[in-house]
DNA sequence: GCTGTGACATGACGAATGTCATTTTTAAAC
DNA sequence: GTTTAAAAATGACATTCGTCATGTCACAGC
């Protein structure tokens, strides 16, 4: 963890410009006293930026970079169980429900991250109905999402999950600028991670879905050939 | 769904009372306000309470009774994914994402229900920060678990989690007076739909635990013998 | 250059569990 | 009480997928 970084203040942030930050709804004043009060981090890929079992200090907004959050199975299996990119917010639930990180942070690419304290956050959330609504709007989305994928996770098969992780995938971080190729660049054992299966069923699956051209393998780029075929193939109606 | 039951006024309310209510923070002109403007219903066993797909209107507040969330899978097949008892909120998480419903509820046992409407109960929440860190305090935990659970479908064995659903149905619903027998009485088939497993894998599994001395069959009442081992079956370690 | 490490890849094998078919039991309806 | 339907139970069989073993390749560090 560095503090050089090149995140500029929050009424210069990109994301509060494009109107995807959940702080948009905020007047500028307010805007610059968050500004005021957050810490900018900088994480190398793989770096660990909050940890299950730890106690939670804040939240955390994504300026640039990818971040797995996972967690631990009782076996010491690892499970992904959400994406995240820049403009997202990380580590709420626990602050939330003042309970310690039930899940990990890791960056999966350089990431910089603004820090806001559990108490200034707090504070602004009572002061302000529409960001209480913006949260309350995550939660349940992510609720939605999770309760989702634990009908995946028990109905579907292997083939299906795998599918339905590239998807998840494509969905988290869209395409390069070819239009085609998933911009991220996880591991076999990642994506097995994501689809709650083994390392060589994760690399025997994608290697078939190469060899039924849904997909094109090239080292670790997934280019999507066939959309339509891979939703049939995660056999998703909704 | 009929019109006569046994509720009383929310002030009146035995959840109240006891503590459990998520409206115990609100003072009692609030709480008579809240009286004012519920509606009781009252619904049979197996009586769908609200659908998939649907619009929601407002939240239910369980005053007696026993209630399933559940959701069908791609392949038609149903999945639980809550259970939820007296004093129980649910039809929440829809109000807050604006989405249809996309869970259905029914009662696996006669059930009374209060009706808050979403207006009404989306002003009473932009007046109030304790109400909202409570409702925010509940998506956080059930975010936890779904996120839990989305771990347990993925990595464990059907034997594993056909005990994690007779933990969580002892969780959610307690013993009987005999402080053994788990107060539900769901069929195979729904233990099964909470496992995400089929009816046949159930029923075995469950006669396995019942010789192995784990838990004890009786119709459809379950009898825990040994927690201790029921938690082992488990594999349960947080 | 070599060496070690981790990711990717592939085959053989067996255990776990779903599917299908059939029977018995229980509960509900008349 | 009889009839009927649903739930529970059980066996045979097929399939999926995890496990283990082994091998190749790319790349970092010396």
């Amino acid at each position: 963890m560095s503090f050089k970084n090149n995140i500029p203040k929050c009424t210069q942030c990109d994301h509060k410009k494009s109107g995807v930050s959940i702080f948009c709804s905020l007047t500028l004043p307010e805007i610059e006293d968050i500004s005021e009060h957050k810490r900018n981090l900088v994480f190398k890929k793989g770096q660990l930026i909050f940890s299950e079992g730890n106690q939670p200090h804040g939240i955390f907004c994504i300026y640039s970079g990818k971040v797995k959050i996972h967690k631990m199975g009782d076996e010491g299996k690892d499970q992904i169980v959400r994406l995240a990119k820049s403009s997202n917010i990380i580590g709420y639930r626990s602050i939330f429900n003042n309970n310690t990180y039930y899940a990990s942070a890791t960056a999966i690419e350089d990431t910089e991250v603004c820090f806001i304290s559990k108490t200034y956050i707090t504070e602004l959330i009572k002061g302000n109905n529409s960001l209480t609504f913006t949260f309350m709007n995550i939660l349940s989305e992510d609720l939605k999402r999770a309760e989702e994928r634990i009908i995946h996770m028990a109905q579907k098969h292997v083939r299906e999950r795998i599918a339905e992780a590239l998807l998840l995938l494509n969905e988290a971080y869209g395409f390069r600028e070819d239009g085609e190729t998933i911009d991220s660049t996880l591991t076999r054992r990642e994506i097995a991670n994501i689809a709650g299966t083994t390392t060589e069923t994760s690399i025997r699956v994608l290697s078939d879905f190469d060899k039924d051209k849904i997909i094109q393998l090239n080292g670790k780029d997934i280019k999507i050939l066939d959309m339509k075929k891979l939703f049939r193939t995660a056999n998703i109606f909704d």
